[in-house]
DNA sequence: AATGAATGAGCCTTCATTCAT
DNA sequence: GATGAATGAAGGCTCATTCAT
């Protein structure tokens, strides 16, 4: 019977926490699976109020889709300050950079995480942009043809990588089994292992 | 108003034409948003039919998952007749034997891998069995310690491995970008290239 | 595949069949939680031979409430070949003999008359004509006024005979806990005690 | 295209009438000849809002259930404050009381009574029980051996009244042709005549 | 006489979304 | 800012019944 504003509410606190719960729940049970019932019982709010700051549960999604990836956009591109060398050690070494400063992030929202890069339907979009990036990055540092050496073809090479990638931030990040510069450093130890050895 | 049988109705063939399209749709479209009425559309069939030939929804997913999985197991399986030899090169032969035959299979599958390597809740089961029998392979050929050069932790290359391929998979087996046999000679590459050029 | 008619089948015979399973079903589960799916499973045989004898589930059903009411109309107005004493006492006397005839066929058919007498929306005007039957059989022994010491209303006095002979049929008939004759008699005693002891 | 809330709506309101629809749909079609878009249409609303008041179809049938069984059981056991006799006399006394109070119950709500007393499932369960109360009702008042000049068994006689009941319960009160009060007197009347009489 | 195969019609239920307060 | 109450639009599934063989 008693209707209006709850005492003691505050607009932007209930928007934060139906955000919060949104985050759990899609990245617990899925998209599909996640009703907006079920935010709303969790935010501890009525399904208007659901209403009242995002436009549709689809909205909801793609906010949260467009959070993470700036959010990882952000981790990738943040310039180390450092001075760049050249060549393929100056590729590895700042790939390796921006690969901690990805896991880090990561580590930091494993939730959103699951739904920006692994669930949602844009998260190929984002692994593409990721391809993209690193390739950009081989051409930057100019050090394609040092990549021949591996015999197979250089976009190949770096789709297995971005994959390797989604799986071990899946089952060792995600679930918090390795701390991001571990897990950064075997993945260059995989694949530019010659590389460091050699150099 | 015209009920009862159509005039060259025949029972497999119904079941047939529905399974492959319940597989095109999901694949396609998903599970959720694939309803049955697409289904049985597309078939051109009424949904009663649909019942007749499985349980319901939930099941002919699992049927389709469950007939992804043995089809997979099985080219995974398939024992190559030569004499296998033993360490570190009989098994990347061997493994490179192995894959070509998940490429081929999942070549002339694509739509049914999507749904149970990709897509489905149980492919994370599949997906980690693959890990398992490659590691497994690993300690038949007793070449565990071969792999120490590596520096990283083997379970961990092999999820790496694991993650790669199903990136590969999709990127140029799903898409008939590639064929099996190049697709599995690149990854073999990419990981046992060492092996292969100092052997 | 093979179709058509079964080997060693018999029109009858199925007929028949379907009939002991139908009672048996409808009696057990009652008419709306028995599927023609069940009939046709029980009795073997497939959904169009149903059709083959009975016109819809719906007429079946009315079948055997006609076969029940004929049978229970027949065991009511047999007639005892004794003569037949005029008054109270000849009218309690060819009333016990009539239960005992009913209830003698309501031990022998348990099933057809959980439907007919207690289940079915016909077994409403069956009772009602039990009633009637039972008031003529008053007024044919010309005894109504000697009904009148028992201070209430004949109508009402028969009506409580008829729901009594139900509730002690479902509980002491359908479950074999009693013999006809036994509930019979008991029965009598209960409406006619004092009657039978004055007399 | 109108969505959300109507001019004047009220929850309660609203849960009331289709309480009240659901009775009398119930009552006078029964369980399965009742469809939930039969319940909504009476009551003036959508099918989703019986589901904002009733988990099921089924469970709204057990509420009534349930809800009739207490008014039931509540007026069977309202105690009358006088002072209550011992021996048959004050056995008989009592019981024509509650049987006042039932059927007064009845009377005020004749559709539930069809419901909870005549046509659902649990109905065989209160009839059970109204049974045993009765007969809990003769020991507590010492005088099973008074009631054995009935010459039939105890338990017996108390299944015949209580058949005896539900049939007079449909025919005259259902169909509010008598009064609760000569209801119950007749009944006595008719089970423990002598008993009055000669007291 | 009997069957394999199919369907029309409808029922229960759910979910995202929206009014009126 | 927030809510109680309600709804449009489907979706999955079942069942009696019928056709062609």
């Amino acid at each position: 019977m008693a209707r209006g504003r709850k005492f003691n509410s505050n607009g932007e606190r209930s928007k934060q926490i139906l955000l919060e719960k949104a985050i759990e729940l899609f990245s617990d049970k899925g998209y599909y699976q996640t009703k907006i019932s079920d935010i709303v019982k969790a935010a501890n709010v009525t399904q208007p109020t659901f209403y009242l700051y995002f436009k549709s549960k689809d909205a909801l999604y793609n906010d949260l889709n467009i959070q993470f990836q700036s959010g990882f956009l952000e981790a990738l591109e943040s310039q180390s300050t450092e001075i760049v060398e050249n060549g393929l050690k100056g590729f590895v070494t700042l790939l390796e950079q921006k690969l901690l400063n990805l896991f880090v992030y990561i580590t930091e929202n494993p939730k959103l995480t699951k739904i920006g890069f692994i669930e949602s339907e844009q998260s190929h979009i984002v692994k593409t942009q990721l391809t993209q990036q690193i390739i950009h990055l081989i051409y930057l540092h100019d050090c394609d043809k040092d990549l021949q050496m591996y015999s197979v073809d250089m976009k190949i090479m770096i789709d297995s990588l971005v994959g390797s990638m989604e799986r071990l931030i899946i089952i060792y990040l995600l679930e918090q089994k390795k701390l991001p510069a571990d897990l950064a450093n075997d993945i260059i130890q995989l694949y530019f292992w010659k590389t460091k050895e050699t150099i």
